[in-house]
RNA sequence: GUCCCCGUAGCAUAAUUGGAUAAUGCAAUCCCCUCCUAAGGGAUAGAUUGGCGGUUCGACUCCGUCCGGGGACGCCA
């Protein structure tokens, strides 16, 4: 519709040009919206604000001329100007009921495009460290990115979800470590817990299975784990050299072997864990990408010689450094530690050349808000080893902050006490935790009291679209109850009868949702497709209440029905794309 | 201190990315089941879009500045 009218501006157009209105070179952005308001028409343009000035006339006068050269054309009954000078139009109303035809003949598939024309795309998120259960932040960033990721398919993107997995490095050291101490009480040795050690519960209770499995083999008396080790923080010590010492005093007691098999023995029960965390979220991935395979076949060192013969490598005080700092980053970055270990960055670095390797013509990455100072290394890096740069998109997603009623839930994986995602969706229900981490624009700080979403009343906004689903079903049921039976040509030969109000604002509301749906995806919100779906569900309840569908006309009667089961169509293709049930009856 | 994000009705969020009278849900007041689930609907009230300047036909949106909230500034990940 909006290309139909935009051929016939640009007719408008050339005719100026030809009648010395406009000069040959002007090439005008043909910009037509859709009118919020009703009283606007379906349709409206700003061209002649935009043309009023080269033109040198007012916008009204100019208006008159444009609507004077518009070719007549079967879909638009009428022209208007309004206000300051837009031009509106008026789409006939049997143009407006081919929607319902689309709909029915689309069926699932109405609103998918092909505007992504099936160019590669990889989207990152989630990637938390798997150091233990996922808490209530990397929820959002699970909902978004999967629901990101969901329409971009939907538009016709060859989509690729992809976890990377921190399965190396000092974090993975030190759970491996407050394992191995855990493991120690369980076997009556009596341990000073380091402060910087992780706390949770579920420490121990990997700790209790490996005693269980494996008896005494990782056991040491605490006398030689602790001798020589510095004071810890408490105790008046620095907590990092506490941790790390202990982190080199396990490696030494246990030796490579064993303390290899105590810290995969923790990573295979945590990543498990979070995978079927995810999985129950709804959340599924093409690729589980392990930062340490990138060690151990070369890529790191790979990365890092290209960086180097690209000449942006240096050495200082002992470590290895990346120039970033020519590439648009605040100061240069330390790739490789004096103590020869890489840094995380170095893996990162050897991860996005991955990614480029693999084809993708872009990468976009969900991440934390609290890691936007790192978005300027990264492309830094980028750059570096000579990619284009705008195949990166780095999407950030603020922190949800939990209160308790107005008191504010402290967080922190470390210190064990943190609201899971999987406490979370029991208590709210996957649904409803889906639709609400959605239903807010991702930079958007959020405020997620678990009092309210926890009381389960009906402030839940995802039970007021689902219900609408639920209602179309329940008609549907009715009908069958009164021995009657729907017929589909006879409604769709009378969908002129569909003349109410509440008929044609929910007609209106149907056409909307391709465009919806390629907003949503092009620009990375899944919010307005929620937004859409809750407008629906209004504009679908308020015509229930307005009026009976199942009347005596046979005529109207099924010319309603193929209306609201367009609606339930369009209702239950939003949800499915964002992984929402779709009840038949609540 | 430097940099980034945010500030919209009492609360939580929108606003077709610079468009027309700033929208929706909760909360408040009133009304609607002899009727397809009232987990619904209708009506009323509630806003100087944090403040002040600027850019233009037109600003919640862009620029400057100030105020307030959050975050980032490691040879951690």
């Amino acid at each position: 519709m909006k290309q139909k009218l935009e051929t016939l501006l640009q007719h408008v157009i050339a005719s100026l040009k030809s009648e010395g209105i406009l000069d040959q070179e002007i090439m005008p952005k043909i910009n037509i919206e859709r009118t919020k308001d009703a009283k606007h028409g379906d349709f409206a343009t700003n061209l002649a604000l935009v043309l009023a000035k080269p033109a040198k006339t007012n916008p009204r006068q100019l208006a008159d001329k444009i609507i004077l050269l518009l070719p007549e054309d079967s879909l638009v009954s009428k022209v208007e100007i309004a206000g300051p000078g837009f031009i509106n139009f008026f789409i006939t109303a049997d143009s407006q009921f081919q929607i319902i035809k689309q709909i029915h003949d689309g069926g699932q598939n109405f609103g998918l495009s092909q505007i992504g024309n099936g160019k590669k795309v990889q989207v990152e998120f989630v990637s938390a460290n798997p150091t233990g259960p996922l808490h209530v932040g990397h929820g959002r960033g699970a909902a978004y990115g999967s629901a990101v990721a969901d329409l971009l398919h939907a538009v016709g993107f060859d989509v690729s979800k992809e976890y990377y997995v921190n399965d190396a490095g000092r974090q993975m050291d030190i759970l491996a470590t407050s394992i191995w101490l855990r493991y120690l009480e369980e076997c009556g040795e009596v341990v000073v817990f380091p402060s910087n050690g992780y706390r949770g519960e579920y420490i121990r209770d990997i700790a209790f299975n490996i005693h269980k499995n494996s008896g005494n083999e990782y056991r040491h008396p605490v006398e030689l784990v602790t001798e020589d080790i510095p004071a810890d923080e408490p105790q008046g010590g620095d907590k990092e050299l506490h941790i790390d010492a202990l982190i080199s005093r396990a490696k030494t007691l246990l030796g490579q072997s064993l303390y290899r098999d105590l810290f995969q023995a923790g990573l295979t029960v945590i990543l498990d864990d979070i995978k079927d965390d995810l999985e129950e979220f709804g959340v599924s991935y093409q690729e589980w990408f392990s930062e340490r395979s990138l060690m151990e076949d070369n890529s790191i060192k790979d990365a890092l010689n290209r960086l180097d013969t690209a000449g942006y490598i240096y050495e200082k005080d002992g470590a290895t450094w990346f120039a970033s700092s020519q590439l648009g980053d605040e100061k240069d970055r330390v790739v490789v530690r004096d103590n020869g270990q890489s840094t995380y960055f170095a893996s990162d670095i050897a991860y996005h050349m991955n990614k480029l390797d693999r084809g993708f013509d872009q990468i976009i990455n969900i991440w934390g808000a609290d890691h936007h100072g790192y978005i300027p290394r990264v492309r830094a890096a980028m750059r570096a080893l000579g990619a284009d740069e705008s195949k990166l998109k780095v999407l950030l997603v603020q922190f949800a902050i939990l209160y308790r009623g107005t008191e504010k839930v402290p967080m922190s994986t470390r210190s064990g006490e943190f609201v899971t995602l999987r406490q979370l969706r029991s208590e709210v229900g996957t649904d409803a935790a889906r639709f609400f981490y959605v239903m807010r624009k991702s930079e958007q700080h959020m405020d997620f009291d678990l009092k309210l979403a926890t009381s389960k009343t009906n402030e839940n906004p995802v039970f007021y679209v689902q219900y609408a689903h639920a209602r179309v079903c329940s008609v549907l049921r009715q009908l069958d109850e009164k021995g009657l039976k729907r017929n589909l040509n006879l409604g769709m030969d009378n969908l002129d009868k569909l003349t109410e109000s509440h008929e044609t604002a929910l007609i209106t509301l149907l056409s909307k949702y391709p465009e919806t749906l390629e907003k949503s995806a092009l620009q990375y919100e899944p919010h307005q497709l929620i937004h859409y779906l809750r407008d629906l569900a209004n504009s679908f309840h308020t015509y229930y209440n307005a009026h009976q569908f199942l009347v005596d006309d046979e005529a109207v009667r099924n010319a309603r029905l193929n209306l609201i089961c367009a609606a339930k169509q369009v209702l239950s293709n939003g949800l499915s794309l964002l992984n929402i049930n779709t009840p038949e009856s609540m």
